[in-house]
RNA sequence: GGGCGGUUAGCUCAGCGGGAGAGCAUCGGCCUUACAAGCCGAGGGUCACAAGUUCAAAUCUUGUACCGCCCA
């Protein structure tokens, strides 16, 4: 076997065994495999995007929960793909041939749109190749795009569908307009911020009334040019004269109604608001209320037009500007405060976005939502957290209708067809209709519009495996099994695909949701973003400490919560275990070149097992349980946590560092009881190394298939030459190996449950507090390690001393004792330092001038001990607690309280000796 | 305004009725031939506050304060 590196260097292996799985084809379901499915699709990343914190993440956790499955023998699918981002990609291009000073309307759509595809094909691809160098073990083969041709069909045949049974239709709403992209956007594409504005206290005549005014506050005085009421609160006495009178809005002098609506607040300004239905979605509701007039003062880019009187032209800030100049010419500017408010902007183009009226299509969202709603609350699909699913029933009973269209040209087109003689709407998928079915005319006009991206995402789960067609695929993996997400797209998202799965496949697109939190700056408390330039460039994180270390990093701060505070000192911990990993592995690789694969074909000879034996394969076996616990639940928090704990603490610090007594005895005799021994050790080292390696796999895989076929190199069931079958655990560590990748190897254990030990992990404690102990008392005196000291342990009325007795071995490896004595005393007229473990006392013989210093440290003791014993007494003699308390816990008590009680008698003798000898 | 969460060690978080935990950071000692990206040891907390339920509360209930997110 080759040299190992004692330093573990991810790149080059990164990038080996990624093609090498690509190539074995380890990631492709087979649609025609028996094996039961387990299918993941993929949240599709935007082409214009690059990968980021969130998106590592999210797909670390789909490769993780994938990986599993796959090993699990399950037919596992996780199916990738991009979203075409409608907005977002084409203003890429659209930046892009600015630069050759051209506007997409001097290209024409056709040609525009040919320059998107262009760019898609040149830069589209750039986040699916960071997802690889994650390790995602995605199904490229079946990789779909929003707008390919397949899920084009599907999104047609949806819409078809929705508008021939009245679910889709053509309104007219306010809708988030942006002025600059001149698009609808959903309530999802609107950045809001805060920003330092103006509040503008201005004052409408009363009607009749002379020296009488409504004075009403707003942060956007143009908007007073459309207004077409003033509102109070139906409670509010200073006003009740006022309702139904009229105010006569000034600049046009036009007479507006006042009427009382619920929505306004008393205490905001005055109490009075005015009403600008067409330019404020909480106006407009009032409007609706009151079936006040709409009035549209602005043109598409928010230029103000005819509406606006002597301001028709303006733009809408220079409007601002001149209708307050105006207004305070008048004398009606009552006040001008400064305001902080929050204003929507453009989540593409960062323009402040204008509320605005257009006829849009919208999807009448309650019938669909209806299902939804029951599949939830019948379990059909669980959300993991479960405290997601109140936030989902709020928002899906209060669901609004859905506004589809967007003024874009990349993205599917709407398949509808205006009469131009008579108006009338057809809708066809196949191909254009060639005349009008209601008046014949021959004259019609395709909808210039699209359709929003979420649209097609929203039938991203049977879309992508052949839908409308009736494919194998989609009889194999639909429904999916579980969909990992951010609570940010909860709405925008998982909703819509819940309902649109019921809607079209009769059932819910996947069992689980598991949301995950999203990730947040640790240092600023903010959401990581270019603009605040506090992002970590997850490919930054892969270059500079490998993929394993990024992913198991998000996977051990993958809490539950909202957020996941992150910061780059926490890669380097993970990066640390990877060396740990690999140093372990190097440690055993090395020390067990003697090992042959009959040896381990015998499996564990259990006469021989020792007590660190049985307590690691004990704790092994335990391990394995608790991982598959966590995994079943979605913590991976706690799964990374008992992992890195099993490596680190007990297989690296422990087990590892008692072998070496055993596997170099030195000078102790080369029998050939030792040597049994030695052989058996080295297996158990094996077997659990190569165990642990699988139970890593999925959250470090580069690292684990790396070491995993150095192991397979020499045990490679082909490399058995032995006559006898193999057994017990050998067997199936023979089984394991006899795959070509761990990627694909079983994840079942050759150390299963079986090893389970509560005894041997309990005597195991005690032999472990012992040499804590000593440690303890070594590290307190400023022992140097090097220098032995001897060591008497004595006492025993449980058996204790026999069971240190019994594992001498350990002590031996572990103590640096110069001598061990066991069941003695410390000798006699030395100076020792005394421990105390339960019924045992150590002594740690040490210089005589430490004498002043241990005294101290036993007082230090002493009151630890007494501070313990009567918490336990108090509780012992509460009548209430002895009779009420369950036995158990009764019965643990008074065992811990005289445990406390010789814990101190032993401080206390002990001290009392040094005492009575410090004054002699 | 409505809803949902949170408040535990310096930081990030587990624990969710019976002994206050982890990782990182801090301090002390070690180049002990797997690993100084390491080893050994130590310090550090009225579990936000108040009341209640209970033999027993970080854990359950109610209220208060502060923080966050979503919806209006």
């Amino acid at each position: 076997m080759s040299e190992i590196d004692s330093r573990y260097d991810p790149t080059a292996l990164e990038k080996k065994w990624y093609q090498i799985w690509e190539k074995g084809r380890y990631f492709h379901a087979d649609e025609n495999s028996p094996r039961k499915p387990f299918t993941i699709v993929i949240p599709p990343p935007n082409i214009t995007g690059i990968l980021h914190i969130g998106h590592g993440l999210n797909n670390t956790i789909q490769d993780v929960i994938i990986r599993r499955k796959r090993m699990q023998g399950r037919l596992a699918l996780w199916l990738p793909g991009t979203d075409h981002a409608g907005i977002a990609t084409q203003n890429m291009v659209e930046r892009e041939i600015l630069k050759e000073g051209k506007k997409k309307e001097d290209l024409g759509r056709e040609e525009f749109l040919r320059r998107v595809w262009k760019w898609r094909e040149e830069k589209g691809g750039t986040i699916i190749e960071q997802l690889k160098r994650l390790g995602s073990s995605c199904d490229w083969e079946r990789i779909r795009f929003t707008l390919d041709e397949g899920l084009a069909r599907a999104v047609g045949a949806v819409f078809k569908r929705l508008f021939d049974e009245g679910l889709v239709y053509k309104g007219s709403y306010i809708v988030n307009w942006c002025p600059r992209c001149l698009t609808a956007l959903a309530e999802d594409e609107v950045d809001y911020k805060e920003l330092k504005g103006k509040l503008w206290h201005i004052k409408y005549p009363v009607a009749g009334e002379k020296d009488r005014y409504c004075i009403v506050a707003t942060t956007r005085p143009e908007t007073m040019l459309g207004d077409t009421a003033v509102a109070v609160n139906p409670t509010d006495e200073r006003y009740r004269d006022l309702v139904g009178k009229e105010a006569i809005l000034p600049l046009l002098n036009r007479p507006i109604k006042i009427i009382a609506d619920e929505f306004v607040s008393k205490e905001f300004g005055t109490g009075m608001v005015k009403v600008t239905p067409a330019h404020d979605p909480n106006d407009y509701q009032i409007g609706k209320r009151h079936k006040l007039p709409e009035i549209n003062i602005l043109h598409k880019d928010a230029r103000v037009n005819e509406n606006g009187g002597p301001y028709e032209g303006l733009d809408r800030y220079a409007a601002r500007k001149k209708v307050v100049e105006d207004l305070e010419e008048l004398g009606l500017i009552e006040k001008i405060e400064d305001y902080v408010h929050s204003v929507g902007h453009c989540y593409r183009c960062h323009t402040a976005i204008e509320p605005y009226i257009s006829e849009q299509w919208f999807v009448r969202m309650k019938e669909l939502a209806e299902p939804a709603i029951e599949a939830v609350e019948q379990g059909k699909t669980r959300f993991a957290p479960q405290m997601w699913e109140n936030t989902y029933f709020h928002w899906m009973r209060n669901v609004r209708d859905w506004c589809i269209s967007r003024q874009l040209w990349w993205g599917h087109r709407i398949p509808a067809w205006y009469c131009d003689t008579c108006g009338h709407i057809m809708v066809s998928i196949d191909e254009a209709p060639q005349k009008c079915s209601k008046c014949g005319s021959t004259s019609l006009t395709q909808d210039p519009d699209v359709l929003d991206t979420w649209f097609s995402s929203a039938l991203w789960p049977f879309s992508t495996l052949g839908w409308p067609e009736k494919t194998k695929d989609l009889a194999v993996f639909y429904p999916t099994s579980v969909l990992v997400t951010a609570h940010e797209i909860l709405f925008f998202w998982v909703a819509r695909m819940i309902m649109m799965g019921l809607k079209f496949m009769g059932d819910v697109p996947f069992h689980d949701v598991y949301i995950h939190a999203m990730v947040f700056d640790e240092h600023t408390k903010k959401k990581m973003s270019k603009s605040l330039g506090n992002v970590i460039d997850p490919l930054e994180m892969i270059d500079k400490y490998g993929a394993d270390a990024l992913r198991m990093t998000l996977c051990a701060y993958a809490i539950k919560g909202k957020n996941l505070y992150l910061s780059e000192e926490r890669f380097v911990g993970y990066r640390n275990f990877m060396n740990k990993v690999w140093n372990a592995a190097r440690f055993v690789l090395t020390n067990t070149q003697d090992l042959t694969p009959e040896d381990m074909a015998q499996g564990i000879n259990e006469e021989l097992l020792t007590l660190q034996d049985r307590w690691i394969l004990s704790s092994f076996a335990r391990t394995v349980r608790e991982a598959d616990a966590a995994l079943d639940d979605y913590s991976f928090d706690q799964l990374v946590s008992a992992l890195y704990h099993f490596v680190w603490h007990r297989y690296c610090d422990w087990y590892l560092e008692f072998c070496k007594s055993i596997l170099n005895p030195g000078n102790g005799e080369q029998n050939e009881k030792n040597r049994a021994l030695r052989t058996n050790t080295q297996r158990i080292l094996v077997f659990i190394l190569e165990g642990m390696l699988r139970l890593l796999h999925p959250v470090i895989p580069f690292i684990t298939e790396e070491l995993w076929q150095k192991i397979r190199e020499r045990y490679n069931p082909e490399n058995y030459v032995g006559n006898e079958k193999p057994k017990g655990a050998g067997k199936k560590f023979m089984e394991i190996l006899s795959a070509p990748s761990i990627m694909i190897a079983s994840w079942e254990q050759a150390i299963g449950e079986d090893f389970i030990n509560d005894e041997a992990e309990k005597a195991q404690e005690l032999a472990r507090e012992v040499i804590n102990a000593v440690r303890n008392i070594r590290g307190e005196m400023n022992i140097p390690p090097g220098v032995a000291t001897d060591v008497s342990i004595k006492g025993g009325e449980k058996g204790n001393l026999d069971i240190v007795k019994a594992n001498r071995n350990q002590l031996d490896a572990l103590l640096n004792a110069k001598e061990l004595r066991l069941g003695e005393d410390a000798p006699q007229g030395a100076f020792s330092s005394t421990g105390v473990v339960q019924d045992l006392t150590l002594f740690v013989v040490l210089p005589d001038e430490m004498r002043e210093e241990e005294i101290n440290r036993l007082r230090k003791e002493l009151e630890k001990s007494e501070k313990e014993l009567s918490t336990l007494e108090t509780k012992m003699k509460n009548e209430n607690f002895v009779n009420k308390a369950p036995k158990e816990i009764v019965a643990k008590t008074r065992d811990r309280m005289e445990q406390a009680q010789r814990e101190k008698g032993r401080i206390n003798e002990q001290l009392e000796r040094l005492t009575i000898k410090n004054e002699k």
